[in-house]
DNA sequence: TTGTGGCGATAATTTTTAGTTATGGCAAAT
DNA sequence: ATTTGCCATAACTAAAAATTATCGCCACAA
């Protein structure tokens, strides 16, 4: 016994809406054996006469009439189901799952947040701010549709695009403004505040001064960039932080500010996703908005 | 561009399960390659991809996930079409409309609906009593699926059963209790009570003694036959009444019983149905039931 | 009665769709 | 570098659904 099919129902509901086989079959843009036969299958398959026909008259049998009914609502399920793919084929609506590293989060999110919603107001945004490899882990498994991290991650699984550059500043005291700016490799005799394990700023800063992150250092971890100024301005060493966070991070510290000579400490920033990503060709277009964000942050 | 099918409805619930294409095709029993096709197939029909195949994983889209929601749920209402239609092929279960004419009605049903509910609970009846033009114009159209009548009716688009025969008995006031019953013909001298025009019985009755229904006749119309006895126990005249109406009708009213001699008068009770109709064969049960009643009223 | 016309069922055939087996390619793991 | 697991593709076969042609029934008219 071969199975019900939607093409079946369709046919049904022509039918009992026409009443006669010929025109439904029209309807159908089909000929009428073609519906007979269709309907006689649909009958057996059931088992059950769905139709009363006499010479004069095609007619629902009361069974025929309540199937009518559930076949009805179901074939509007199933075109909901097309109108539902539609809707989601507009670009850049739905929800978009973005995660983002700490050291970025914070002074980027602003911008970025408010300039998504107001050109993509279909986006439904989730962000979630941690560290890189568990922004890594979570992209792989399909929990985030994409991070913006700093690169290069170098799984070949993921796609990444080059966002921007940042530089490293230093911040010292406010009393040392103006002293000549160290180089990296003097800042590992001066008291270097850095973030806790895991960061990759932290290992980049470190990488900058030429240090094993292995060494072991005491008591000088911070769990923030916002941790490190407010720890500097207290005197307990200086520290480096991104460009980006300066205007934040600056703004009420009694702090001072330095940049470094060529070659000037960096990273680069960009965005992953996996290179299976359904939405990939979305998330290039999400990119170039971070992208702005990103600069706009910067100048 | 092809259609949905629900085939492939059930192809993308398996592959959404198993996440795996040759666990899925495994679980629909076909070859990996018929399931690749078919889920791309779907795919390309609602333009929007559901999985995302990476080397290592098959995993859901976003919109995948939301669309596999929906699918569930049409899935389930199309499998309950079968089930539906498996149900209601228990015989005599479902709804059952029974027209019956008046003459028979008041009498017949009280035993016979009793005897339908208590063999056939899953039974659900809807019964109509008026007069025969009207029932035949029901049945006709579909809105009732078999009736009880008088025949013979002789269209040939019904199908009808003989039930059982009923005899025509006097009803004279009780004074007249012993005296020789009168022939047919001599009723036409009597003051004969009879029922309104349309009635079947009313033609029978005057049939029994050869008068014209033509005839006109002045104020000794009932529209019962309960009035119609109550008339004769008032001393108004005699009338007419089917047998089965006898213990009823005759319980609390001065009137005396006569039972004609042979030839008696009488009429064949029956059912009919549309040829076509799909209930046939219940129908045929039923009208066992409705004789078996209609004997027991007559004992 | 005897056409006749409308209408659905059936038959024979073709077209379309779905499935099979065989094979390819790619990324991950050894 | 090679193997392995896994999905995609290709070529081909089987099954399903159309098409056209035709039948048969029944109501209705001549």
């Amino acid at each position: 016994m071969a199975n019900l099919t939607l093409r079946q129902l369709r046919y049904f509901q022509a039918l009992s809406r026409h009443a006669h086989f010929g025109r439904a079959a029209d309807a159908c843009a089909i000929s009428q054996p073609a519906l007979s036969v269709q309907i006689k299958e649909l009958e057996e398959n059931l088992g059950v006469q769905l139709f009363e026909r006499s010479a004069r008259h095609v007619r629902l049998t009361s069974f025929g009439e309540e199937f009518a009914l559930r076949v009805r609502d179901i074939l509007r399920s199933v075109d909901e189901l097309a109108d539902m793919a539609r809707a989601s084929q507009a670009e850049l609506a739905g929800r978009l799952r973005i995660g983002v590293i700490p050291t970025i989060a914070p002074y980027l999110l602003p911008s970025l947040v408010g300039a998504l919603t107001r050109t993509h107001p279909g986006l439904d945004l989730h962000i979630r701010e941690t560290l890189t490899s568990k922004l890594l882990e979570e992209v792989t498994e399909g929990r985030l549709d994409t991070a913006i991290v700093a690169l290069p991650v170098s799984e070949s699984a993921f796609t990444e695009v080059e966002l921007f550059a940042e530089d490293f500043v230093l911040i010292r005291p406010e009393a040392d403004a103006g002293k000549p700016t160290p180089s990296g490799e003097s800042l590992r005799k001066m008291r270097l505040l850095l973030l806790e394990e895991g960061h990759c700023f932290r290992d980049q800063a470190l990488s900058f001064c030429n240090i094993q992150s292995a060494v072991p250092r005491e008591g000088l971890d911070g769990s923030s960039l916002s941790t490190l100024v407010q720890m500097v301005g207290a005197g307990i060493g200086v520290t480096l932080i991104p460009e980006m966070a300066v205007p934040v991070e600056t703004r009420s510290a009694a702090v001072s500010v330095a940049r470094f000579d060529a070659p000037r400490p960096s990273r680069t920033i960009g965005m992953i996703w996996r290179k299976t990503s359904p939405i990939a060709g979305q998330l290039r277009v999400i990119s170039e908005c971070v992208r702005e964000a990103g600069m706009e942050q910067l100048a």
